[in-house]
DNA sequence: AGGACGATTAACT
DNA sequence: GTTAATCGTCCTC
């Protein structure tokens, strides 16, 4: 049974939490993989500064703006994916990002398409390790996860808070980094262990900041 | 038209 | 602990 998009409707920062717990199903090149979701981040929208919506729409973020319920896949680095559940009114650009889960079912699969992973607890430890292991990439960007026919849904949304969430910095980001809208499973294995902070800035420029 | 950088990961020392 | 990989997006000429 997938989620009903008016109990998506909500600020990322109400909906973030209340997605721990849930499971996303991908029906992707042939095969299904299913995660329940141990890891999210909220993103506000055009009032939140580490939001690709703060800047206000674009190609990329469009779907962002749209109604709650889709997913908004990107890609980041040169080389990695990561999806979002849209939420909020439409208009607004609120979204939560998934960065873990445990894969519940076809984990055959998700080790196909993750080959450098061994550990289960590993194939979707990370907002990219993540939507590879479900095959996420543009081609899902704006897929409808309220529609049972769609080959990404959202499925088994707890009606309570799960009882054991921590919360803490946003991680990989600059601005607005002091928030607390990352929410993950506390003591769940799967959490990802990377540190806030940031990616090293370029040795080749700002170079007159030390002083 | 040019360039900086990114909601990251894997492989190094 | 550090760093290369790798390119779409967006900001600034």
């Amino acid at each position: 049974m997938t989620v009903a998009r008016e109990r998506l409707a909500l600020p990322a920062l109400t909906l973030a939490p209340r997605l721990l717990g849930a499971v996303l199903i991908s029906d992707i090149g042939g095969s299904e993989v299913a995660l329940r979701l141990t890891e999210v981040e909220a993103y506000a929208g055009t009032s939140d500064p580490a939001s690709h919506a703060y800047r206000g729409p674009t190609r990329r973020n469009a779907v962002m703006f749209g109604p709650a319920g889709y997913l908004y896949c990107y890609f980041t680095y040169g080389m990695h994916w990561c999806a979002n559940v849209v939420c909020g009114d439409d208009g607004e650009a609120a979204a939560v990002l998934m960065r873990a889960g445990e894969v519940i079912a076809g984990i055959d699969a998700a080790r196909e398409r993750r080959t450098s992973s061994r550990a289960a607890r590993d194939l979707a430890q990370g907002p990219a390790r993540l939507a590879t292991c479900l095959g996420l990439d543009g081609a899902a960007n704006a897929v409808d996860l309220c529609d049972p026919a769609s080959v990404v849904r959202l499925e088994s949304m707890r009606a309570r808070r799960h009882p054991n969430i921590a919360s803490g910095p946003r991680v990989g980001i600059v601005a607005a980094a002091d928030r607390p809208w990352r929410f993950w499973l506390a003591g769940d294995e799967t959490v990802s262990t990377f540190k806030p902070g940031g990616r090293q800035r370029r040795s080749t420029t700002r170079q007159t900041e030390s002083s």
